[in-house]
DNA sequence: CTTCCCCAGTTTAGA
DNA sequence: ACTGGGGAAG
């Protein structure tokens, strides 16, 4: 058992405890990822059935890195675990069992915005104010429901629910529910959460399919337990009742998941289920600075409630964490910049050492700005993924209701693009009749004239070709029924003829959506390779699942919740404010506060050798300039371990004459000294220094290519003003001009960085 | 039925 | 600042 060799002593003991209920509490960076491939790997090895076991995750990305992992370790034997996210995989069980609860085995999911525009069009009909009702609101509403496995009735029935819902003037709530529920029903639709509550329905209802999957999975592990919520809990339970063979990871120290149904309680509460548990701690951290890990304990010693452990690093003691303030949210963009430039050539790093994390996506922009002055590569994580794209999903919407003609949101989302004149009313008319009638949408469409008075003749061509699709679909293979849809559609042609930079882009991606479907239709893994085997999951899939170019060199923005899991060289957390790092949603609660407080936990911990940190004092929010103050977890650091950097100077701004002014508008509170952040020590002004006053860049000022600037050309910089050139030196990429501007004088600048603009 | 403009909302995020 | 939805006008 050599291959065992390579692991700590808990670690391994973690790995070879294969028998009974297993907790691993693995704190940040502590090898997590490591004991779970390594336990997978020992069932196998120990002769284990590799059908036998079961691998739960949250997204697709650690499944897919845990599957190449073990992969690499046991070879194709790992093709035969389930291995995957929780939705993936009871998707897939459903998609054998859904007739036993009445759904289709074809069934569609809905996503977020299928179910919110159900929701929308419920409120609608049952005419209640959408402020009350906000459908965000009642989609959240209905999803804690689900998540806690309350049904529709049940929560129509509970006192306290309805009590709260009365006296927020919502009583209508459960209504609402159950016809969202019915409506989903009547679509042959499941949402997300439904994949989860249909399990267990699906499970409770018939003990015969429980007790067949709970001899399959003879052994189970649960990476990042702590993010489960009740219907993944029971689930779990459920299936684990007969071998007890569950193995469950994860760190209460980053749970940061509450906002979406997690349950911290179901890892706190693990030992109560399983009273002859086996415990492990996997306590040393192989990743971070001992000065970074400590940073990291003193932050989370702030909240009450935790499992005790004692995360310690054998790694060198490291820099200080620096703590820099910078007057406004585009000072600390520069600060930032500027500071990753110079990291990067003085200590030949690369590009990929660094990530910039945040509390909130809308400070990307700041960091996005001053990164791109510098031409610094970078890239933004989260966001609108592929599969969320209007076009993505407008395409997807017709191979949905091709196999799904009951899916309502499919046909709503596409009966009129492109448009074919079938307006708002006829669809409305459509939905009336159908619910008149006990019909679906679809089948009130295909006799048209039979339901609904003024019918367009397009109906019927709509409804003709969405079976013409059908018939398709049957004998072509994945890609040329997909590109056949999309042609004769006429989305391709409307996607086509949108000359502007985004139609273009749009046009793009479409093509990119048939491509992969055409390497999906090649794949030697899949039998089935029609449309419909491609769609089963599509829903399911992420950002991450296609994107090419994530091998490029470029520095890392991203929300600290996307980048729990990850690690960094050197690590910038920014916006360390209150009402923003804590969010100001956060303060009414201590639970949510010490969520938050992980929250940071989590950031802090991602920093491999150098992290800093940062604040402004101001920050455009909303369109508006406010100022801050320091966030609260500044304060709770042991200073012992940071190093003030308070150095920065306010930018000249236009109209302002002194830095005693800005001073008092830029920041709060008095100069009385101490190292309290919310008291900024004063800072001597530098006289030395020469401040460009502002020029204002004429108005078609744009940058030129400065590839052939020549000695003698007049040019214009965006802050310097106008300038001529008076010498070039250095090589290709380092040229060096000097240039004497008007305005400042004389200055040096390299031609890559420069924005210059030559004049004619 | 389509188009255009105004208004409201705006933490974090996975499937 | 930005987006998406809804309402009013064409």
């Amino acid at each position: 058992m050599d291959y065992l060799a390579g692991l700590n002593k808990e670690q391994r003991a973690a790995v070879e405890q294969t028998e009974g209920p297993v907790m691993i509490i693995a704190g940040a960076g502590s090898g997590k990822t490591r004991v779970i491939t390594f336990r997978v790997a020992h069932l196998i090895r120990k002769g284990v059935d590799s059908f036998n076991i079961l691998v739960l995750t949250f997204t697709n990305k650690a499944a897919k890195e845990m599957r190449e992992r073990i992969n690499s370790l046991v070879g194709t034997e790992a093709k035969n675990i389930w291995m995957g996210t929780f939705h993936s995989v009871f998707a897939k069980i459903l998609r054998v069992e859904a007739d036993k609860i009445g759904y289709p085995n074809n069934f569609t999911i809905y996503d977020t915005d299928d179910s919110k525009s159900v929701i929308r069009a419920i409120l609608k009909e049952m005419n209640l104010d959408d402020k009350l009702y906000n459908p965000n609101f009642v989609y959240n509403r209905i999803s804690a429901a689900k998540n806690n496995l309350i049904g529709w009735q049940e929560y129509q029935n509970n006192p306290q629910i309805q009590a709260d819902d009365f006296s927020s003037g919502r009583g209508h709530l459960g209504k609402v529910y159950e016809t969202y529920a019915a409506r989903c029903y009547r679509a042959g639709a499941m949402d997300f959460d439904d994949l989860l509550f249909k399990t267990n329905e699906l499970l409770k209802l018939h003990p015969d399919v429980l007790n067949k999957y709970q001899h399959k999975f003879k052994y189970l592990m649960v990476d990042e337990y702590q993010d489960t919520n009740f219907s993944q809990y029971l689930i779990v339970k459920k299936l684990a009742a007969v071998s007890e063979n569950i193995c469950v990871v994860g760190d209460d120290a980053q749970s940061i998941y509450a906002f979406r149904g997690a349950n911290i309680q179901n890892i706190l509460n693990f030992e109560k289920d399983y009273p002859d548990l086996k415990v492990f701690k996997l306590e040393q951290n192989y990743r971070s600075t001992q000065n970074i890990v400590n940073v990291a304990n003193s932050i989370i010693a702030n909240n009450k409630e935790q499992l005790k452990k004692n995360v310690f690093s054998e790694k060198e003691t490291g820099d200080k964490i620096k703590v820099v303030r910078a007057f406004s949210d585009n000072e600390e963009g520069k600060i930032v910049a500027e500071d990753i430039m110079q990291f990067r050539s003085t200590k030949g790093l690369k590009w990929n050492d660094f990530a910039i994390l945040y509390r909130t996506n809308a400070q990307s922009r700041s960091m996005e700005e001053a990164l791109r002055k510098l031409n610094i590569p970078y890239k933004i994580y989260g966001g609108l993924s592929f599969y969320q794209r209007k076009e993505i999903k407008d395409l997807i919407a017709y191979f949905r209701l091709t196999f799904n003609p009951n899916d309502e949101e499919a046909l709503k989302r596409v009966i009129n693009y492109p448009k074919r004149g079938i307006g708002d009313t006829t669809v409305d008319r459509i939905i009336v009749a159908a619910d008149k009638h006990q019909l679906t949408p679809f089948e009130v469409i295909l006799n048209a004239g039979q339901y609904v008075e003024k019918a367009p003749a397009s109906l019927h061509n709509f409804a003709t070709m969405i079976q013409s699709f059908q018939v398709i679909t049957k004998n072509l293979p994945a890609y040329d029924a997909a590109l056949h849809i999309a042609q004769h559609s006429g989305l391709l042609k409307d996607l086509y003829e949108d000359k502007s930079v985004e139609g273009l882009n749009r046009y793009e991606n479409i093509q990119e959506l048939l491509n992969g479907i055409k390497e999906f239709s090649e794949r030697e893994d899949i039998e089935e390779k029609g449309l419909d085997v491609f769609m089963q999951d599509v829903a399911l899939l992420t950002n991450d699942d296609n994107d090419k170019n994530k091998d490029a060199d470029t520095v890392s923005l991203m929300t600290i919740h996307s980048s729990k899991g990850l690690e960094f060289p050197y690590v910038y957390v920014v916006g360390l404010e209150e009402n923003l790092f804590p969010s100001q949603m956060s303060l009414n609660s201590r639970s949510d506060l010490e969520e938050e407080r992980r929250l940071f936990y989590v950031a802090v911990t991602r920093a491999e050798h150098k992290l800093s940190i940062s604040y402004a004092t101001s920050r455009f929010k909303f369109g508006t300039l406010i100022s801050c103050e320091p966030s609260r977890f500044l304060d709770e650091i042991d200073p012992k371990y940071l190093e003030l950097d308070f150095t920065a100077k306010p930018a000249p701004s236009v109209g302002s004459s002194s830095y005693a002014d800005e001073r008092t508008a830029w920041s709060r509170g008095n100069n009385s000294g101490g190292d309290s952040f919310s008291k900024p020590k004063p800072q001597p002004v530098k006289t030395t220094q020469v401040l460009a006053k502002a020029h204002v860049p004429s108005p078609d000022f744009k940058p030129s290519d400065t590839s052939n600037l020549q000695v003698g050309m007049e040019v214009e910089h965006e802050r310097f003003g106008f300038g001529k050139v008076i010498s070039l030196e250095g090589n290709k990429p380092d040229i060096k001009a000097t240039i004497f501007f008007k305005e400042i004088g004389q200055k040096q600048l390299l031609l890559k960085f420069a924005k210059l603009h030559i004049k004619n």
